[in-house]
This record gives structure tokens, C-alpha cells and sequence, in this order.
RNA sequence: GGCGCAUUCGUCUAGUGGCCUAGGACACCGCCCUCUCACGGCGGCGGCACGGGUUCGAAUCCCGUAUGCGCCUCCA
């Protein structure tokens, strides 16, 4: 029997952490075994929100790169298909008229059990189950209805989905039952809460994939955090490619209790990966995302910028403020020790070629003529150029900013701090 | 309130009766490296929610308590 999992989200918006959580562990899962992963939209209405709403989905699974197998369904195109199903359940005596709506019938006695691949067997006894309206009055289905109508119907054979989906499994195993379809597997993956414990919510920060992705986290490294949240390969390996989480995911290792997102760590992950990017690799993802971030800046100077900062910072998004100085002066915060500038200027006005090697030689030079420590020679230099006592290393700036340009800094520190310039 | 689920360092987790004086990672602290920052290396701090059992032996099994979360909608 092939394997098919499914991604069901509603079209309300930008895909949440929690919800491009659920949506890898059924693609992790249904790559894993070797079958399929579809994506079913579950709306009620037609309105246009909804058409946006399934662009920004499919755009952010795509960006996270998980591929779904054949076309999108809608919970919309069902619609008479559940009619008639309900009918059919009426006919029968397994659901009857309501004031207009259509209600189900749950059983009297006796339990509703299931092996759950998570959570383990889970037992609701019958008294818990009200008779639930599957049809409102105004024709269109409910939720509890058409969502395991809809897994029938598309042959789903693992329903993956989070813990607050738990009380809804037996009313919707009844309805299977009824409807005589096969039942599937289930799976109740921990929901993600903020660092406070509560619900994970625009209050903690970043809620949406796509706002981690402005912020300058990279797909590999989300993926590879969402991953460990709630799951687990072993006791030491953590950061694994798409193939070896692929390769090594099951539903066996997924814990049972919530987790917190934890955005340091993921800013640590990301930077692990950001690090090990192919230099030319690491410039172009550079360049990509300044342009869809709106920065104009000139792409030869953020590849020529790229090397400097790559082991430095852990997102995209912390390049502006780090290595802004390269495309407009930067006026510096605090006081700038004037004195070893006029002779760094010379010093560097005479250094041939303009290199970084070079450079850090005659510097160096120049601090042990001085009777200073390198630190002490250094710092007023950076922050006359950089406008920052933080920045990538001081010699290999200077080279990527041009002697012209550097000497220019020097001298305008000289007289009272740099011009700044709009920075976009 | 009812029902369900959960509970290992601050956080993510390993752990399925002896391998645990509980392992790894992030964060934090210290040292080293060092032109700043970061990286890297080394070291440190820090946990089995609580109470009863069962057992020669319990983080692991059972019961209770507490806490948290979820659902109880003609929302999904």
C-alpha cells in the first residue's frame, strides 16, 4: 500500500511555525517512505483573501522545499460531494434534520478506540460524543465532516496533524466508520508554544515563516530546526541535510509533550549553516536577499563584502547594520581618538600594493613606532572608517574600500567625524 | 466545569528497570586564540514536578497530587 500523507492548512494568512512544522513532518514522513505528500486547502468560502492566502503557502512550502505531490485540492470543491454523502447518511438513520442543518449520530455506548503513532492507543468512551452537525443550515459543510470525507476520498492513509486535533479524532473516526472508508493511521504531533510557555503568538517575536525569512534565516537551517523540534534522531546529531532527515525521520521518534521555540538556537543553527556555505554561494544568497529586501547597493561590493562577513554574522539580515559602512560613510557614535589618524593616512597613502597583507604589515609598523599595542593603533582606525567599534576585520576593509576611499575617512575623522549618507 | 494529553538542565532533547555519580546541543559564565566582533578550542553552572507504591534495583512500571496545554462552535 503506498504511503500518502497530506497537508491540510486553512487560507487565513502566511504559514505559521506551527504549521510549516506540521506540513515537514508529513513531507519528512511521506518522502520516507517512499509515497506521496498532497496539499488540500481546506476553506469554506470563496473570498479573495483565500486566493492570496494559497499563493503565500505554496510560496513558502516552496521556499522551505517541500514539494507536494499532484494537484492542490479544495475543501470548496467537495462541497456537494458532502451533501450527498450526508443525504446518504440520513437516508440511512446515521444522521438526521436539525433545524435545517444535518446532524450525525454518535453512538450511544461502547468506545471509540485508536493506536495513535504518536501519542500511543487513546481511548474516548461514547458519552463523550455529541451528535455533531456535519451540514449547517445554509448547505455548507463542517469541518469535522469533509476533513475525513476528504481523506477518504483522496485514499490518505496517515493523518499527521497537531495535538489540538486530538478530540476531534473520534467524532471524525465515526464518521469514516459510517461512510464505510478505510480508516487511516493517525499521528497527534506536541504543538509549539513561545519561550513563556504560552502559545506561540506575534507577541514572541517572528510567527511566521515568512517573517523569518525577511529576517535573513536561510531554508536549510529553518528545516533543520523545525525538524528537532519535537523530534529527534539520536542523542548527539542535530544538524542533518534535507536527504539525511529524509532518510533517517519516523513518526516513532516524535516526542510527545510541547516544545518551545527557541529562536537562539535557531539563529545558531543558521549561522552554522551560513558558515558553510561555498563563498560564491554564500554572496549570491547575499545578493538575492538584499535585492528583495530593497537595497540598492552595489552587487559587486556585497560579493566583494561577502568573504568579510561570512564567519561573522548568523543572519542575512544583520548585514546592513554590520557592513553598511562599505556603501556610505557611517558617522561614528563615540569620540574618535584622533591621534594615530593622521599618521595611519600617511602610512597607508604610501603602502604599495593596496592589499590586505600589505596593509596589516605597515599598520603594525606603525603601532611599534608609536610604542603602541596593536588594539590601541587599531580600534580609532576602525571606527574612523567603519563608524563602529565592531567590525569585519580592519585590514581586509580597508582593501575592499580602496585607498581613495580610506584616506578619506582617516581625513575626515581628522575634522570632526564623517558624513553620513543615506544608507538605502 | 467535563474529557483528553503532557511533565528530564532556562530552552531543544537522549534515555523504554541495572550501561545514569542522567548524555548532547542552544543560552549563560570563565580561560585560550585574537586588530574589534565572531568563529574555534578547553572548562564550568544547571535537570528526572511532588508524594506514595512495585522491585534486589526506578528518570524508566503503577496510583495519587500539582502544574501546563488542548478540545468541549451550524471555527478550522
Amino acid at each position: 500500500m503506498v504511503v500518502r500523507a497530506r497537508f491540510a492548512p486553512s487560507p487565513t494568512g502566511y504559514l505559521h511555525v506551527g504549521g510549516a512544522r506540521t506540513a515537514l513532518f508529513n513531507w519528512l514522513f511521506a518522502r520516507h517512505e517512499g509515497g506521496e505528500f498532497r496539499l488540500r486547502i481546506e476553506n469554506t468560502d470563496t473570498s479573495r483573501e483565500v486566493a492570496e492566502a494559497v499563493d503565500q503557502i505554496r510560496g513558502t512550502l516552496a521556499w522551505l522545499g517541500l514539494d507536494h505531490d499532484g494537484p492542490v485540492t479544495f475543501q470548496l470543491d467537495r462541497v456537494s460531494e458532502a451533501q450527498a454523502a450526508a443525504r446518504r447518511l440520513v437516508d440511512e438513520g446515521r444522521a438526521y434534520e436539525d433545524e435545517g442543518a444535518i446532524r450525525f449520530r454518535m453512538p450511544d455506548e461502547g468506545v471509540t478506540v485508536w493506536d495513535d503513532i504518536v501519542l500511543g492507543r487513546i481511548e474516548v468512551p461514547s458519552e463523550e460524543l455529541d451528535d455533531l452537525v456535519i451540514v449547517r443550515s445554509d448547505g455548507r459543510p463542517t469541518y469535522n465532516f469533509v476533513s475525513p470525507l476528504e481523506d477518504a476520498l483522496d485514499g490518505v492513509t496517515h493523518v499527521i496533524r497537531g495535538q489540538d486535533h486530538v478530540s476531534n479524532t473520534p467524532k471524525q473516526l465515526r464518521i469514516l466508520e459510517a461512510l464505510g472508508a478505510d480508516l487511516p493511521r493517525y499521528a497527534h504531533v506536541p504543538l509549539l508554544n513561545g519561550p513563556d510557555g504560552r502559545k506561540l503568538s506575534k507577541r514572541h517575536g517572528a510567527i511566521t515563516v515568512e517573517d523569518f525569512r525577511e529576517q535573513g534565516y536561510i531554508p536549510e537551517a529553518f528545516v533543520n530546526f523545525l525538524a528537532l523540534l519535537g523530534w529527534s534522531y539520536d542523542d548527539r546529531t542535530e544538524v542533518m541535510t534535507r536527504g539525511e532527515l529524509v532518510e533517517r525521520f519516523t513518526l516513532e521518534r516524535v516526542g510527545k509533550s510541547p516544545a518551545v521555540f527557541d529562536y537562539d538556537k535557531l539563529s545558531h543553527l543558521n549561522g552554522l549553516y551560513l558558515r558553510a556555505l561555498p563563498p560564491a554561494d554564500y554572496a549570491d544568497r547575499l545578493v538575492a536577499y538584499l535585492r528583495e529586501r530593497g537595497y540598492e547597493w552595489d552587487e559587486q561590493l556585497i560579493r566583494g563584502a561577502a568573504p568579510l562577513v561570512q564567519e561573522k554574522i548568523e543572519t542575512l539580515g544583520e548585514f546592513p547594520a554590520y557592513a553598511g559602512f562599505f556603501f556610505a560613510r557611517i558617522e561614528s557614535e563615540g569620540e574618535v581618538d584622533g591621534q594615530v589618524l593622521p599618521a595611519a593616512a600617511e602610512t597607508l597613502a604610501a603602502v604599495e600594493p593596496f592589499e590586505a597583507g600589505q596593509i596589516e604589515a605597515a599598520l603594525r609598523g606603525l603601532a611599534e613606532r608609536l610604542g603602541l599595542k596593536p588594539r590601541e593603533a587599531f580600534q580609532p582606525i576602525r571606527v574612523a572608517v567603519t563608524g563602529s567599534t565592531v567590525s569585519p576585520g580592519l585590514f581586509e576593509s580597508l582593501e575592499l574600500l580602496g585607498r581613495e576611499e580610506s584616506l578619506a575617512r582617516l581625513e575626515g575623522s581628522g575634522r570632526g567625524g564623517a558624513r553620513g549618507s543615506s544608507a538605502r
